[in-house]
RNA sequence: GUGAGUGUAGCUCAGUUGGUUAGAGCACCAGGUUGUGGCCCUGGGGGUCGGGGGUUCAAGUCCCCUCACUCACCCCA
């Protein structure tokens, strides 16, 4: 035999058994479920680009996360950091498609950081985007989806937040924090929840932002009340501004439209911390957040104007977000938000008694399965004893025994597994028996 | 890249001031049950105590180095 080489698995990276793939798999299902009645349509990109795609497009930080290689034909390519790059340059691409263009996409994303709890070097991402819309009603479809999509999943406590990088933008102008600022500017006081008002301060010192324009930038910042009250604070500030101008009416039209989406206000905020990393962001921005489990953001999204142009030398308008499939189950185990008999696919076992009775077992599964029952026949070698002890391991519920004694009488034993109850059918009931035991149960 | 912590059976862990043959629970296999899982009972397999070096009559235990993993920072989903 040969040397036994140690089974183990890349850093940050996972293997997803059935048990775990029966899970992602119902998410993922409701989510492509709603995706599609909203007007999405799937989208799906190779796992390697160019280097030249995914360079320059995310920040600093974002480019020496990415991974990146060498190929044999010494071309420089990388895995995709997210799918919104990805979309960007199928947009530019192909400028045939039809816009607005609303896409989802979900597939797995690469980010060569360490892992921890919640944070993964491979992990999927659901994307949902809407490209060739300049208006905020297109936000608001973003924002809608995700209210509902959480909602589906049976997520109660959450808060949207939602932001304008232009009111941004306009307070940084506005405090004469200096130009190019923006960015620095933005992600200090996106650490607001995390290290409060007198960290941002320090923040901001450290970055050499003169004490007069910080000052300006919490001031016009700090002020408590409901949404339209912190609009019409953040509007005196803005006068000077264009930019910031924009921001709060685009803010005001957005809140306007989520209005008639029935969104409840519980579920949504005005959050002026918002600012979120990379730095295509052009226009609103979104997160959602849980209180429990403390795991960050479950979404992460907003408006990106100039992306596309980046390939195609033609701004495109453009606005999405990313839902956040790991964190979305991670918090859907801890808080135990997965129905319980969601363990395989399978919903009934036929054993096989002997070989004597093998063609008739076979015979039993075909029509079990002709009749839409996910039906697995047993292969294996032991007796009833270890057939019923898989059909336990695994929890499949219905176990079905086509021994001599049901063969003569043109009969199956049907068991369920979950009450212990069985009971002998005729073959031309048993699909229909076995249908019944499975909706009583779970319906 | 920075800081902290943990490494003993497949998993979770116990292992006394260093002392003889390293344990438990769960999991696995077999039997109790030649037509029936879970619960119970009996038995069984399984360990280079992460690796290397040192101190000692004696090291899972003490010291040094190293590797791996985990958590946190940064950043993010």
């Amino acid at each position: 035999m040969a040397k036994k080489i140690q089974p183990r698995i890349y850093k940050g990276t996972r293997d997803f058994l059935p048990e775990q793939m029966v899970k992602r798999q119902y998410v993922i299902q409701i989510l492509k479920t709603i995706f599609e009645k909203y007007g999405f349509e799937p989208l799906e990109t190779p796992t390697i680009e160019l280097w030249e795609t995914l360079s320059g497009k995310y920040g600093e930080e974002a480019d020496r996360l990415t991974y990146r290689f060498v190929d044999r034909g010494k071309r420089e390519v990388g895995l995709r950091y997210d799918l919104t790059v990805p979309l960007s340059r199928v947009i530019a691409m192909y400028p045939q498609i039809p816009k607005p263009f609303k896409r989802y996409q979900i597939q797995p994303v690469w980010r060569a950081d360490k892992p921890q709890k919640g944070r993964f070097r491979e992990f999927y991402q659901c994307d949902v985007d809407i490209v060739g819309s300049p208006s905020v009603l297109a936000d608001a479809e973003i924002i809608a989806i995700i209210y509902e999509s959480l909602t589906a999943l049976g997520f109660q406590q959450f808060k949207i937040r939602v932001n304008s990088r232009k009111i941004l933008f306009g307070i940084t102008e506005v405090s004469g924090a200096g130009m190019d600022r923006e960015l620095e500017v933005c992600r200090a006081i996106d650490k607001m929840d995390k290290i409060g008002i007198e960290g941002v301060k320090q923040e901001l010192q450290e970055r050499e932002i003169p004490p007069a324009a910080i000052q300006k930038i919490l001031g016009a910042l700090s002020i408590e009340g409901d949404n339209q009250t912190r609009l019409n604070h953040i509007a005196a500030y803005l006068q000077e501004s264009e930019t910031g101008k924009a921001g709060v009416a685009e803010m005001q039209q957005l809140f306007e439209y989520l209005s008639y989406y029935q969104i409840p206000d519980s579920a949504l905020t005005l959050d002026l911390f918002l600012s979120r990393g990379l730095d295509y962001y052009t226009g609103p921005i979104y997160e959602t957040v849980v209180e429990e489990p403390k795991i960050g953001s479950i979404t992460g999204g907003g408006r990106y104007d100039n992306l596309i142009g980046l390939f195609s030398g033609q701004d495109q308008p453009a606005t999405g977000s990313t839902i956040g499939l790991e964190r979305i189950i991670t918090v859907m185990e801890e808080l135990n938000m997965f129905p319980e008999d969601l363990r395989t696919p399978v919903q009934v076992l036929v054993t096989v008694f002997d070989e004597s009775t093998l063609p008739y077992s076979i015979r039993i599964a075909r029509e079990l399965r002709a009749a839409g029952l996910n039906t697995d026949l047993y292969t294996g070698k032991s007796k009833l004893r270890g057939q019923f002890g898989l059909a336990n391991d695994k929890g499949i519920p219905i176990v079905v025994i086509a021994g001599p004694e049901e063969q003569a009488a043109e009969a199956v034993n049907v068991k369920d597994m979950r009450s212990g109850n069985q009971q002998t059918v005729p073959v031309s009931d048993a699909a229909e028996v076995i249908r019944q035991l499975l909706s009583a149960k779970t319906g």
